[in-house]
DNA sequence: TTCAATAGTTCCGATATTCCGAACTATGGT
DNA sequence: ACCATAGTTCGGAATATCGGAACTATTGAA
């Protein structure tokens, strides 16, 4: 299998990120990659809050954040495993992503009455 | 005419937002209106980069950005004003709008070459 | 009050996107 | 070679977006 496409740092666009985290599951999935620093296999995001989702649609989720440049996919053996591309984004677009996350953790925070 | 719904700050979604910027053109549109504080009437932005932006669309552009709160319209005669709700937003989740609009900012200096 | 002009909204068909089950492909173990 | 595991692709139904044409709201003039 031919690797994947990863998007060079400089060629990441903003609106391909805004539009990848603009959906709360791929918002939570890439969330929990970059709170694991690497998440093994798709299957260990394959439960967002309460919902169990399909795995065509995961790794469609999973397409969307790699081809926003989020995060980087590696198989290894049988299984992939993806890596948040934070610290690229970060240093491109300073806050960024921390901003939103904090922004969905706030919601979610409140909406749990956690 | 009824007044035009607007969500009040803690009913703002971060999903929404995200949405509402994910488009170039929308987020150009907005980060005209924070710029100015308060843009005169939807035709005030009707020419986004070289392209002019057919007025139903507009409306509609108008429309997402003012549902998921960014905006607030106010219908002044015969002409609406659009207000950037930036600060309110920038209350609940501080720095997501300044680091959204700094990189759409940064990529848009690279591509013009300015 | 009636008419015209201006500013925006709604309708609706064409196009594009999203969702997800079923079928398929890739890899490792036996 | 065969099976099991992990993920991708296909395809069709549901949904969203775009934009021209028709419509509504407001002001100002006659």
């Amino acid at each position: 299998m031919r690797p994947l496409f990863h998007p060079s740092v400089e060629d990441v666009r903003p609106e391909a990120i805004l539009h990848a985290l603009s959906d709360p599951e791929r918002a939570a999935i890439f969330a929990e990659i970059s709170g694991a620093g690497c998440v093994q296999a798709c299957s260990a995001v394959a439960v967002v809050g309460d919902r169990t989702i399909p795995k065509s649609s995961l790794s469609h989720h999973i397409k969307v954040l790699r081809e926003a440049g989020l995060i980087r996919c590696e198989r290894h053996g049988v299984e992939m495993r993806n890596h948040s591309r934070c610290g690229e984004i970060d240093g491109r677009f300073p806050g960024l992503l921390a901003s939103i996350l904090s922004a969905y953790a706030l919601v979610a925070r409140k909406v749990c009455g956690g």
